[in-house]
DNA sequence: TCCGGCTTCTGACGCCGCGTCAGATACGCT
DNA sequence: AGCGTATCTGACGCGGCGTCAGAAGCCGGA
């Protein structure tokens, strides 16, 4: 029974040391930027390699292709994800409970603006059918997922959600809206619409979908 | 003031005679063909262009670029969306008004499971800042957008959704909750949900959302 | 039927990124 | 300083990209 192996690995399963550690994370950085500059179509390794000041050869010491540098950064999100569960876990039945569902999106909103490159990649590799991906995806909502479906639990047990709602899918059609609207910020300014109009409206649309009030 | 054209171009502008205009279509099949067998990242313009027994020379022949292909496909995929307008043009407000969300739904999965492939990478491209794929998803969902924003605006004006809530920034929530969600249905169903759950609970969503009952 | 001109197709090429391996280089330890 | 290991990289064969000149196919007129 091998303990839990917490030291960073190599492409080839070696342990790394210090050095080849940071030269992980530079690989790393790298790629999350050219990510969101170009997007992953135009993501190419000898450009990541070139940004760091290295060569191709070095990159798959550490990465068995791009995706598994992807991959890497799609964990690095998770620990940025976590936190928010303390916007849920207390629930928005009380009187602030609308101030709570917008400090939630807020909170959102600021993860999503820090990670929205790799975040797209993941969904898109994850609705593709990559299982790694998927995986990912999964482990990552889910602590959000859970508590908001114990929300829409509560909600429907008091009766002000009908019971035929899924908690679960409830609560994953509240993370997909987010998710998708963020990038729609420039095109809902471009109608007009004021500032906060969409931080606001999400606001609402979660606080009535999983209160039910 | 040059008419409208509404004869096929080629990447040379040229007009399209018989054999090439079903060569191009033949091209296009093959792009959505292994769109929807790999992925995006996977596409390979020799590939398509095997797929049809030609050589690359001939794709560059029709398409200045990959882009240019899957955008046309985007396109196509517009015709499908428009008449699904009607499931929402004549309001939800009567008694069936939960059935007709329903049957909104269901063409709409309908709609997705035939395109998926071309409007997973319509919507990455959009995300990612592409202009014509931007513009591409705009107006395809601006029928539907507008029907549901109209929806919201009914149900603002007779005091069941709060003034606050943006009826475009919702209407186009509701497309994001579709969209997002249907990629999810193996999961749902591991989780034991029975089959219909995530047809039902999207259509409560819709319903709740866009009539506040 | 044959010919000429236009439309459509493609072989072949130079370029560049991929992924690998053997050998070079840097580092840490004594 | 010198040794052994950890880390890096130059160089290579492969394959896709995008282009161009010319080949092949098609059609109408004589």
């Amino acid at each position: 029974m091998p303990r839990p192996n917490k030291t960073v690995l190599g492409a080839d399963g070696r342990v790394l040391g210090s050095r080849a550690e940071s030269t992980r994370i530079r690989l790393l950085d790298a790629t999350s930027k050219l990510l969101a500059e170009s997007g992953v179509l135009e993501l190419r390794i000898v450009d990541i390699t070139r940004e760091v000041g290295s060569s191709p050869a070095t990159f798959y010491q550490y990465f068995v292709d791009v995706d598994a540098a992807i991959l890497a950064l799609a964990d690095q999100a998770i620990r940025d994800e976590a936190p928010m569960v303390s916007h849920l876990a207390t629930g928005w039945d009380d009187d602030d409970g609308l101030e709570r569902a917008r400090a939630f999106v807020d909170a959102y909103i600021t993860f999503w603006d820090n990670n929205s490159a790799v975040l797209r990649v993941r969904n898109l590799k994850a609705e593709e059918g990559n299982a790694a991906f998927r995986e990912a995806r999964s482990k990552a909502n889910l602590l959000l997922i859970q508590a908001m479906s114990k929300m829409v639990e509560q909600a429907q047990s008091a009766g002000r959600l009908p019971a035929e709602m899924h908690p679960f899918v409830t609560a994953t059609a509240m993370i997909a809206v987010i998710e998708r609207l963020l990038p729609y910020r420039t095109e809902i300014a471009r109608r007009g619409a004021p500032a906060g109009t969409l931080r606001d409206t999400l606001a609402l649309l979660l606080y009535r979908s999983l209160t039910g009030r």
